[in-house]
Formats: C-alpha cells, sequence, structure tokens
DNA sequence: TTGTATGCGTTATCAA
DNA sequence: TTGATAACGCATACAA
C-alpha cells in the first residue's frame, strides 16, 4: 500500500506537504504542488480514507435504517435521502432491519462506535431505552414514523388528516359502511390512521361498527385474510380503507376471487402510493406520501444537527395528496 | 469519548488489559477480567470501531454495488448476501448507483481506500479499465451480470439455456411465431438471452424474423411501447419472450389495452421471477432465477478470496427454474 | 498473567 | 511556503 510517506520520498518533501496538496490546501507553492500531483499519479496513490476518518473523527457517512428493504414504500425514501447526502459529500450506508428490531440494535452499535456520523431511521420499533440513549448523545431523525411522547427531530405527514381525509372521500362518494383494515396497534402510525377514519365517520353521523376493523399483518396476504373474513361476515360493506397499499391490494385479490367487481360493486383505498399501486389493476387509490421529499427533508435536517445549527423544528410535518384512480368509484348499491 | 485509556485508569490496570478483556483473549485473570467488565459497563464504554479497523488494517465491510435499489430483482440477491455475510460477521454496505455509472465508479474508491475489505457488484457498466484495475488487486465477485473475456470471479445462471428452454416452452404450447423484446445489446446478459431465443427457433425449424425482435428500455413504459409496436405490425404473432419481466409486464398492458387476452388471444412470458410478476393479473410465466442462493454464493465466493483460500471454480453456474403462471398457454389460432 | 512501547496513515499545530 | 512532530484509539510484540 502507498502512502503518504512513500509520496512524500518519492517528491522530496515533507508529508505534511504531501497533504496539504491531497486536500488542496492553499498555502503550496504551485511547482510543488505540481510536482507532487505528478508523483501521486505516477505510484497511484489513494488516501486511507479509515485513517483520515480516524484523524478526524467523523466518516462523513450516515447510516439509514430501514425496516424491510423489499418494501418499496422505502424506495424512494432512500433516493430523496441520497440525493441530499450526495449533495453535501456524506454517503449513506443502508442497514436492512429485515423486520428484526435485534438487528436494528445493532446497527445503532454503529454510531455508538463511531463508525456513522449520524443516523436516519425509517423505523421506531427499536427499544424506547436504546432509542434516548442514542438520541441523546448522537445526531438522529426519525421519517415516517414516530414514538408516543418522544422529543426526537421527526419528518411524517399528519397520518391523522390523511386518513380521515381518505376516508371522507369514500363517504362522498356515498358509502356509509367502510370496513377498515390495518396491522400492529403497537405503531402509533396505525393508530393515528384508524383514529382518523374514525373521526371521519363520527363527524359525518355515520355509525362506527368495530367488527369492521381487522387487523393482520401489512402484507397482500394479510390482506387478503382479513378481506376474506370481512366478506363472511355479511355485512352491508361497500367499501374498505387499508392502512397500507399492500393490505389494499390483497383486498383487492379477495374480491375479485369472490366475483366482486372493483369498483362497481365495491371500492378499495389504500395508504402509502407504493410502486405497485399506479401497476396493479384496477389501479389503486390511495394516499400519496411525499416519499423523496421526506428524504430530502430528513437529511437536511440531520446535517443541521450534525454540524450543531438549530434547527427551525422539530418535527417537519409535510403534505400528502389524496390520488385517486379506478380501485374507488360512487356507491350504486345504496 | 471514553477510550480504553479511561477504563483502564478506572480500573487500575493497563491498556493492553482492557484490550484482551474487550477481545475477550484467553490469559487474563478471572478477577481482573470482572473488574474490567464492571467498569466498561460503568462506563459505557464502546470500542471505537475505526481505530480498530485502522490498526486491523480492515473493516469486515463488503461493499454491494446495485445497479438500481428500486428494482425488486435485487432484492432476495441482497438478502443472501446478507444473510451469509451476517454469519461471518460481515457487514454490507449497500451501494445504489441508481443506473449512473460515475457513482459506481466513485464506490469503486471505498475499496481502493480501504474503506471495505471487498466487493460484490451486481453490475457491469463500468469502465472495463477501473474494473479490471481493481479485480486484479482487490476481492471481487461479479453477480448476475458478466462481462465479455472476462476472467472476474462470477455468479450467474445460464442465460442463454435458461432463455432457450422459455422460448421452447411456447414452441411446445405450438406457438410459431414468438417476438422477443430486449434491452441494450452491450449487455451481454442480452444478447445471452437473444442467442438463446435465436437457437429455439432455429432448432425447431421456426423461421426468424429479426422484424420482431425490439429494443427498449428494460421497464414496464419500454415493454409497454414495443408491445404497441409489435401489434402495428400486423404480423400474425401469437406469443412474445420478454428479456425481463418488467417488460412483460409493460407488454400485457399493451395487449390488455388492445382488448386482446391473456393467455386465450396471446402468450407472454418473461425473465428473472421478480416479486410483482406472481401478484400481477395474470400472474406472470417466467424462469426464476435463485435470487437467494445467487446471493449467497456471491458472498460465500468473495469471503474464499478475501481469506485467500482456493476457489474450487471462478465462475458458477446455479440453476434456474422454469415457472408456469397465468400469462402463458396453448396457441389456439392456429 | 500483566505492562510497556510501537505503529497503523492521516491531519493539524507549531516552529522555522 | 515548508517541515518536524504530536496526536487519533486501538492491537500486539516483547518484556517482565
Amino acid at each position: 500500500m502507498v502512502t503518504v510517506k512513500d509520496v512524500a520520498k518519492a517528491a522530496g518533501v515533507s508529508i505534511a506537504t504531501v497533504s496539504r496538496v491531497v486536500r488542496d490546501e492553499a498555502n503550496v507553492k504551485k511547482d510543488t504542488k505540481d510536482l507532487v500531483l505528478k508523483v501521486i499519479r505516477e505510484l497511484n496513490y489513494q488516501p486511507n480514507a479509515l485513517a483520515r476518518q480516524m484523524r478526524q473523527q467523523s466518516t462523513k457517512t450516515v447510516i439509514v435504517i430501514v425496516p424491510d428493504i423489499g418494501n418499496s414504500f422505502f424506495h424512494e425514501i432512500l433516493f430523496g435521502i441520497q440525493d441530499t447526502a450526495t449533495k453535501y459529500g456524506y454517503q449513506i450506508l443502508i442497514a436492512n432491519m429485515n423486520n428484526k428490531p435485534d438487528v436494528e440494535t445493532y446497527y445503532f452499535n454503529a454510531l455508538l462506535q463511531k463508525q456513522v456520523d449520524g443516523v436516519i431511521s425509517l423505523s421506531a420499533n427499536i427499544a424506547k431505552s436504546l432509542m434516548d440513549k442514542v438520541a441523546n448523545a448522537y445526531p438522529i431523525v426519525v421519517a415516517c414514523q414516530y414514538l408516543d411522547n418522544s422529543d426526537m427531530p421527526n419528518v411524517t405527514i399528519d397520518n391523522i388528516s390523511a386518513a380521515k381525509r381518505i376516508v371522507e372521500y369514500l363517504i362522498e362518494q356515498g358509502h356509509t359502511h367502510i370496513a377498515h383494515l390495518t396491522s400492529h396497534p403497537t405503531a402509533l402510525l396505525y393508530r393515528d390512521r384508524f383514529n382518523g377514519y374514525i373521526s371521519a365517520l363520527a363527524e359525518h353521523g355515520l355509525p362506527i361498527d368495530l367488527e369492521l376493523v381487522c387487523y393482520d399483518e401489512p402484507s397482500i396476504e394479510g390482506g387478503y385474510r382479513q378481506m376474506n373474513n370481512l366478506l363472511e361476515l355479511g355485512k352491508p360493506i361497500s367499501a374498505v380503507f387499508a392502512a397500507g397499499d399492500t393490505m389494499a391490494i390483497g383486498a383487492l385479490k379477495a374480491l375479485k376471487n369472490a366475483g366482486l367487481k372493483v369498483p362497481d360493486d365495491f371500492s378499495v383505498v389504500g395508504f402509502d402510493d407504493i410502486e405497485f399501486s399506479s401497476i396493479f389493476e384496477p389501479a389503486l387509490t390511495t394516499i400519496r406520501q411525499p416519499k423523496f421529499l421526506i428524504g430530502q427533508t430528513a437529511f437536511e435536517k440531520l446535517f443541521k444537527i450534525m454540524n450543531g445549527a438549530p434547527l427551525d423544528s422539530l418535527k417537519d410535518i409535510l403534505d400528502y395528496e389524496l390520488v385517486i384512480r379506478e380501485s374507488s368509484g360512487v356507491n350504486r348499491h345504496k
């Protein structure tokens, strides 16, 4: 391995001078600089990033904890983060937890061990105690997810309001018996969407039937299973609001399987606007989260924290959008 | 930041002893060990991974260059890599190139700068000169993709044979006029699949019409566009072989749009077996690459190279599988 | 079983 | 404008 020492010797200068040239510092004579650059090229010298990082106590690297990289919802967020990080000369390290909390803990240690300068977590499943320990001492931003009573920097949309909005849209279409497919109520995220659902019904004087609220894994299979359960209830439902697009697609499959036509017989709406949702047939009506922007905002926020700059606000609430496609329509069975 | 020094002072031992305890080395008295561990807990000491890596000249980290993290084809491969890497105590750093070659170059530098111990590239778009430079001096494995005349360690399936197999399946179903949707012929991958297509036709004495071979981006849009072009040709085609599942799904959409029924009027087959292919309706007939196994094998191979162990073979050719679903069937229009 | 001392490759301080 | 040298935090050869 060729080091500053080798370059210095070959160029007949000190290692300090080599270092200055490498870092493109001022105060170095043109001739010297040219000579050193020539030698660097000749020897094919590459600065050892590890040594530099160790000396500077900074890696210019940020770890992004992704709950499940197989979920396309996270891709665009990742793009947004990466886009902004690159702009500031940072690398991102993608840590895929594969939905296992212990893995998350493992990656948090990378931070404690100074391998990264900051963390963006797209998950909030981690033990609260560890989270607090980390948050107090290290730069961290939580995006998409969030915890109860937490004062951690955060970037999300207003899930309550968005859920309420899309359920109100169904109500506007004449639906009065609307079911809700959702997931682990331990996640505040799902409780918020549930609350939005409830308050939309309540404000429009519609009856609330908790038997129409079904819980399962946030997956196609989960949505499929619960939609079938719903159908077996034999109640006069005409629409369903799924708290995630994957569950909504599962519901769509169950309905097709049962011989029901969407949106003629039944309306289905989701949440998130993942890539599949516009490709699947029928294309899904859903709430679009500004994923790229969430990523950008999260990095910008983290960057400020890492550099000790003041934050305009601890929590950023971004705008969502109701995207109406083919899976929903007016209730024709009133 | 608390370091070995702090721990040593607090425990009244030398830093060497602390280091021994941290690394769980033998030759340290039980009492001393317990004491040191107690102090470590009390001070909440975390070894600085950067310093350790620098000292050992090894990061226990492998970079995986992914052409496009938004393409679900790569997820399972990533899982396979991660699974095996974790088993050996390695971290993986996912570098998303976003289909930009310059980004790939950028990440290769991480290797040259000793930030990672090895590279798994799922892409082969990089400049051949850089690739060679890297391959000669550093541990690297290329998976899924490959270059002409290259003697780099490699893990793939036999694309020629797989393409031939799925086209032969179409021929068995009575199809005689089979089109081919493919992408950039600069990629050896696509040329191989094209060759498989040609040789299946040739061996069964079927006419070869190069007008039925269409090139476009390997995306849903690309498949959609080219399927429409094909339809406009007005030729008696009854089946199409797309060199990738995304293009196949685009073709499916174009056919539906044209009022054609799949598989009654038309058969469509793809390649790769991405997640969406089994969810889309009609579910896609395709070639399944053993993605998880490719990932595992690639890491195992890299691990051997990193440790100077001999390789059983330079190139591993894994088995593929023909997966028959709903998008293909017998030719009823003969 | 433990401690001392050196070096990993770089950056940065200070002096020249 | 340049050079000598001291850190950064750890692992390890060698000595005790």
